[in-house]
DNA sequence: TATTCCGATAGTGAC
DNA sequence: GTCACTATCGGAATGAG
């Protein structure tokens, strides 16, 4: 998704320092989600313990094995070689040198990369990037099975959906019934930060959603963190739609993924981006007529941003 | 096919006026065509016996019975209402009015207009429409079921395609190995038409192709007298090529077709339009890759020519 | 399912 | 099978010193 690319305006507030860590709660509260189903109880074969470890040694530690690897550790590092020059392996890029793409990347930990997607599918989209060799060339599906590994992306990715809704409130707001009280406040003179002073506003965090790719292109692991509305103009074809807003999509929540869950068939999944298009806020079909969404869609922005 | 249309260059010498009619040779010889089946005998069921008439009794007389008309004579002014200003009827200017399209209009008889189509697709590419209301608006093959005006149809069709053969000769005989050595001569001072005294040249009344469509969308009958190369920027899409080079162009040599002649299969003919593409000079086939023939024609415009 | 370019395919509207 | 316009759908290339 993400390629070096030119930079943009009203992004989410100005760049931070890119190769400045912070530092990573690696065990936090689940990031929000809405929606879709909820995720199982753990049962898969994971081989590491959910103990609690801290940035460093998750990044040092021993690879997870065979069960949630599709390539060997002793690969990875050959596949990111083999992958580096070429698309698929784009991503690469903002793992190796973060601080190359100032104005893309938003934050970088220990453990993972947040940056702007380079071809955004909605009003809000970042991409979480791991760092851990040993993790992001591997499936979604198998990286995420790993439990640690998982705890630690979902509080990386709650942060980062934090990030992401403020930066919501920040565009949005102003058009919000729903934020007008909290708007007024604030342009009356009060301090965004004094929250116990201001009136509650529109919870934003409701409209980020946070999951995968259940066949993604970019060879590296990235976690999308994305607003709802599905407003721009880089989605240009069904599949770009469906992708975020069908069973395609896979909730973080969600992982890791039961053995049987049919999101892992891949003919259940291509059928998942070829279906016909359905608005994603009233559930109005549009059958393949992808323009007429498209103008649709235009209406809907203003009314989701409106409530 | 052929619509009010700007006028262009380098066309059919000058044009004559239009509304000059040509005494034409009701019975005259069969238009000299190539490849293809040849005509059978016309065992049809026909109302007029093959005596031979003039052009004013053939335009005069009493129309042909049920056989083969689609549309009773009676309805025929009455659909000519109907079609009147719409695209389907675009053709029926010509056959009243053209005297108004002088550009167009190569030649008028009491029984034809020949006109060069507006959108040509190939080097040379006229129309002949005939006038009688009693069949201009049947079906190709239920009018030219009708011997008299089969016969009247072929007697105008040779004359036309002369006229085509010697504009193509003019257009194309400068880059023809065959006819170097009247070119020559031509460029000498001989005139043309002293034909004795020239050498005889290349035979371009076998590049020239005379025939209709098996189900036309213009509501007049029309016979297209086209030049066998399909080299023009109006051949733009696999049904514009097929039609007239399938089964779909049904040479007018082979009328009246048999009752159970495939080409009048309406199944049939829709499979000849979506047919894969085949070059018609070389036979290469190009399956969907419309483009590709396109360029290819390029190529076999030029070996054609040369020839 | 990365984008982009090209091109094949499909539906419509025309008065 | 009329044209012209819009758009959908489908494959292929994409890097690089």
């Amino acid at each position: 998704m993400a390629e070096p690319a030119e930079d943009t305006e009203d992004i989410i507030g100005p760049s931070s320092a890119p190769a400045t860590a912070e530092s990573p709660s690696s065990t936090s509260t689940s990031p929000s989600h809405h929606g879709a189903t909820q995720s199982q109880p753990p049962p898969v074969s994971a081989t590491k313990p959910p103990a609690k470890r801290n940035a460093f040694t998750e990044l040092m530690s021993p690879k997870p094995k065979a069960p949630i690897s599709q390539a060997p550790q002793s690969m990875a590092s050959k596949a990111s070689q083999v992958i580096r020059g070429v698309w698929r392996g784009a991503l690469g890029e903002y793992i190796e040198h973060p601080e190359r793409f100032p104005s893309q990347v938003l934050r970088v930990t220990p453990n993972t990369v947040l940056l702007k997607d380079a071809f955004p599918k909605a009003t809000i989209h970042l991409l979480l990037l791991p760092r851990s060799p040993a993790h992001y060339l591997l499936h979604p599906h198998a990286a995420l099975a790993d439990p640690a590994f998982l705890a630690m992306m979902r509080a990386e990715a709650a942060s980062a959906a934090k990030l992401a809704a403020a930066e919501l409130a920040r565009q949005l707001g102003s058009f919000s019934a729903t934020n007008r009280a909290r708007d007024e406040a604030l342009s009356k003179g009060a301090k965004d930060g004094e929250e116990e002073r201001l009136p509650p506003g529109r919870d934003y965090e409701k409209e980020i959603r946070v999951g995968t790719h259940a066949h993604p292109s970019m060879a590296h692991l990235h976690v999308h963190i994305i607003s709802r509305d599905m407003r721009s103009e880089r989605v240009k074809h069904k599949k770009h739609y469906n992708s975020f807003t069908t069973q395609f999509f896979v909730p973080l929540a969600d992982y890791p993924l039961a053995a049987d869950d049919v999101r892992r068939e891949t003919g259940f999944q291509n059928g998942n981006l070829k279906r016909d298009l359905v608005c994603w806020r009233c559930g109005k079909g549009f059958g393949g007529r992808f323009a007429e969404l498209k103008r649709h869609l235009e209406e809907e922005f203003e009314a989701w941003r409106a409530e």
